[in-house]
DNA sequence: TTGTACGCGTTATCAC
DNA sequence: GTGATAACGCGTACAA
């Protein structure tokens, strides 16, 4: 909102016509002649006059704002991937497509997330949010639910105590099952001794992948060897740490959660002197940028990230226009991307 | 804005004072008796009450949101480093602190800088914009101009013909005197063939490190050998190809216009069988995490990326607020940040 | 098909 | 100190 701008009154002025009437044609509303209709918008156009949004607002109870909301699990937005940008980059384009503005909100450094889900909460500027990142009981899911605000989760949803579960949308992959074709890649090269670094275990991606490598060795009859998984938290540097754990147990192959928890295992099988995949081999999750950028390049699990950002705005979009009610779940698919780090050749 | 909530009037009513007073109370004008004060807040805490913010917009003609623009340029947002999610860190977190919101803009894949500078023009949600890797005759920067909403933009400006330049406020850091701490440290350690791998060269960063570089030789009493010079925009890919390039003119050392284009060397370096810092010395820009998870860890030029965000709101608030008047610009400060990748022993 | 009149929830300007 | 009341700019029944 700046300086002192036109209103739908001057615009009538200019046309000859009565406010209400540039408001329908603005609207696209019927019972408008052709030839008033015409002579408003080149008005319109020629003004470049645009309704004031505060005034739409105020009237029509929309806003036509989303928020994105992205907490700050183990600093993963800010330095250690590009999932989140991708993310954003996906939520960024359908939300424009719909003629939205995209309202972001990142969890500060030293910010709890009771605090940050009450920043959420006070701003009464959105329609509706998309939430990721979200975990058990998590505060910003039991904050939206309390105001009643719209939301979809790009994850599936965790335990929520005393709330009605079948009410939640959301847009996600088969993690269980992407996780397992990871795993019985590895199984199927004859790798015995399979570890994985997960991910963050409070969050339903890192969970679910889990328990996918559980399910792929069980299918396959071998035993799981609790010392070889390493609980992680989707960053580098647990994937280095774990690795380092993990070296002692003697892995000839590992899973790991996420790329950039590979890339940190990547750099701690080096350091320890063992070749990939001859003496180790990996699989990552979601195949980021860095998967062709390492050495060797990563096979791994691609998962469509900036879809699952268009997709979930989408939902929430449909949610609030109320043009969907039953709960919406998507699962997007995945797909195993072959590349050197397993020593299977790339068909 | 979700469903029925409470007004200012219902408020008043509970509290048994009129409206005027309730929106007195909540922002905190002079005027109103201790004991009315405490008791009108009471009720506001217990129905945790919040203004509509439409309302508020429609008759102060200021909505609070701050408005973060980022142009695509060669992709640099979504996959290709962590400059951009540090920088939202920076806005969001002053934005946060001033109790505005921010609106986030980024450039959709197929998008003309001039469609893109039309879809930011023609919202009129916010207060103000914050203006990252602009160019010369920027469109973007012309539309803010033409409908007179305050920007800052967090790069030294390019020319705008017919634009009064010294209006513009900005900040960043001193390129030129950076990148001469560079190229002097690489010249310090005895290398002959320093070349450099440019950054965006329509963007003010790019063009200002190229002339520190140049003015840095010069002072030094080296001829400047154009081969040595390869133009390249901020990424890894540039990095890659530029040093494949450089190659072929051996040189022994080379200063990247950035920690991504840094690292896109480092690979061709590698590729080529050759050593660092022992063949090639390297120092990038920036100061990014993975100069730190490059081999060898990268000495480079950091540059206070989030504090630049930060600095940029508030510069762009006090416009806004009309506390502060003249052009603006304000420098932050750099530093050279020895690791291993040039042979100097760090300190 | 068009115009009138009211309401959306605030802030601001007056009186008192 | 406090309370009416007029904007702010738009959408929308309702009347014409």
């Amino acid at each position: 909102m700046n300086e002192s701008r036109l209103n739908l009154e001057d615009i009538a002025k200019k046309a000859g016509v009565s406010r209400s009437t540039v408001s329908r044609v603005i609207n696209k509303e019927p019972y408008v002649s052709e030839k008033t209709r015409t002579r408003v918008m080149e008005i319109i156009e020629q003004e470049s006059f645009r309704p004031n949004p505060a005034a739409r607002m105020l009237v029509t109870q929309r806003t036509h704002i989303i928020g994105v909301v992205v907490p700050q699990i183990s600093n993963v937005f800010f330095a250690d991937n590009s999932y989140f940008p991708m993310l954003l980059q996906g939520t960024s384009s359908a939300i424009n497509e719909h003629d939205h503005s995209m309202l972001l909100w990142l969890q500060q450094d030293g910010e709890t997330r009771q605090e940050f889900s009450h920043r959420i909460a006070r701003n009464r500027l959105m329609d509706g949010v998309v939430l990721c990142s979200i975990v058990e009981s998590d505060p910003i899911v039991e904050a939206v639910l309390d105001i009643g605000l719209p939301f979809v989760t790009v994850e599936r949803p965790l335990g929520f105590p005393g709330r009605p579960l079948d009410q939640f949308n959301y847009v996600t992959v088969d993690n269980i099952h992407a996780a397992s074709m990871a795993v019985e890649h590895l199984i199927r090269l004859g790798r015995k001794h399979i570890a994985h670094i997960s991910g963050h275990l409070a969050i339903a991606d890192g969970q679910d992948r889990l328990l996918g490598y559980r399910q792929a060795l069980t299918r396959a009859g071998m035993l799981i060897d609790e010392n070889l998984i390493f609980p992680g938290f989707f960053t580098r540097e647990s994937g280095y740490r774990g690795m380092k754990a993990l070296l002692k147990h003697k892995p000839d192959a590992v899973f790991a959660g996420g790329d950039t928890t590979a890339q940190g295992a990547i750099q701690a099988i080096h350091e320890a002197g063992l070749r990939i995949p001859e003496d180790i081999a990996i699989v990552g999750f979601d195949d980021l940028d860095i998967a062709t950028q390492t050495a060797p390049k990563l096979t791994t699990i691609r998962q469509p990230v900036q879809q699952k950002g268009m997709t979930a705005v989408s939902l929430l979009i449909d949610r609030i226009e109320e043009r969907a009610h039953g709960p919406q779940r998507v699962l997007l698919p995945t797909e195993l991307v072959i590349r050197q780090s397993c020593g299977a050749i790339p068909s």
